[in-house]
DNA sequence: ACCTGAACACCGTTCAAGT
DNA sequence: ACCTGAACACCGTTCAAGT
């Protein structure tokens, strides 16, 4: 809080003002990442949606984690999942389902994400060696195959 | 590290003695959670694998971020995922493969138990009103039998 | 409406010194 | 080998008071 209001230069408890606590703040600037979320409506795939977020949280440092912990303090603005569920739901999904299969996908990519940022951070540092591989693209790839095909295969039944 | 030290009778202090820092700690906790996982051999299906890791995790109090914690500072002794690995070896599938399709499961079940355990936490403190219902099995159920569907027909693939 | 000053009740961590 | 006492450099948060 203290280094947030340095940067605006202002005194930390000025920040109370606008927001009730440390925990709704970082829940605000998770929210504010998800809104560069892309928005090509249903016609979109579920590879795309899912990489896009990805993507979009790759782009920013922590974003799994802040997120993550605007996910928890619930009522986010723009969930991450919505995308996905309006791609099920046009092909004809129920939307309870819809909305499982959408968070089951959120899941891994949160997770993979995160897991992707801790190693960045490590990294960054220095508690890590440099050597360990750029970054997982075949294993967030081989997982998004299992869930869109695990998908297919639960639509089709 | 203060209220441990206060259930230990000691001083915060002495943690320092057997522990390199708070973050060491909590992964050891979180290791010590996954060492509850059970140990049936090849012959579990990956359901009962899945199963089994997210009813340990329920068992404890905020397990799933102890164990992201554990998992994030590397090095875990226990680590969630072998289990599965082993199923899928067992069943044919190449090492690599088998690491990425366990550790998909692991992010889901793990994103699944800490929001659930976050859920848990906030109606503890008041802050949810307690007319959410119990526990989400259904969604949990339907995630995990995407994945299995999923990685039976990459397998087949 | 928005911010400051000053304080409160905490933190994790270090380290000389004890036994 | 294991722990204490005491300190250091921080935290998030509150609240009267300012403008």
């Amino acid at each position: 809080m203290r280094r947030i209001a340095d940067v605006l230069g202002v005194q930390a408890a000025a920040i109370y003002w606008h927001f009730a606590n440390k925990q709704t703040l970082i829940a605000a600037v998770g929210d504010a990442i998800l809104a560069d979320q892309a928005d090509w409506g249903d016609s979109m795939a579920l590879e795309e949606w899912a990489r896009d977020l990805r993507d979009v949280l790759l782009r920013h440092r922590d974003a799994a984690e802040l997120v993550a912990a605007s996910l928890a303090v619930g009522l986010c603005e723009h969930a991450p999942e919505v995308g996905a569920v309006a791609i099920l739901e046009a092909q004809g999904w129920q939307p309870d389902d819809a909305g499982h299969a959408a968070s089951a996908m959120v899941h891994f990519i949160l997770g993979h994400v995160m897991q992707e940022q801790t190693r960045q951070n490590l990294l960054a540092v220095g508690v890590l060696a440099p050597p360990t591989e750029a970054i997982d693209e075949d294993g967030f790839e081989f997982g998004l195959q299992i869930l869109v095909s695990g998908a297919r295969a639960l639509a089709a039944r």
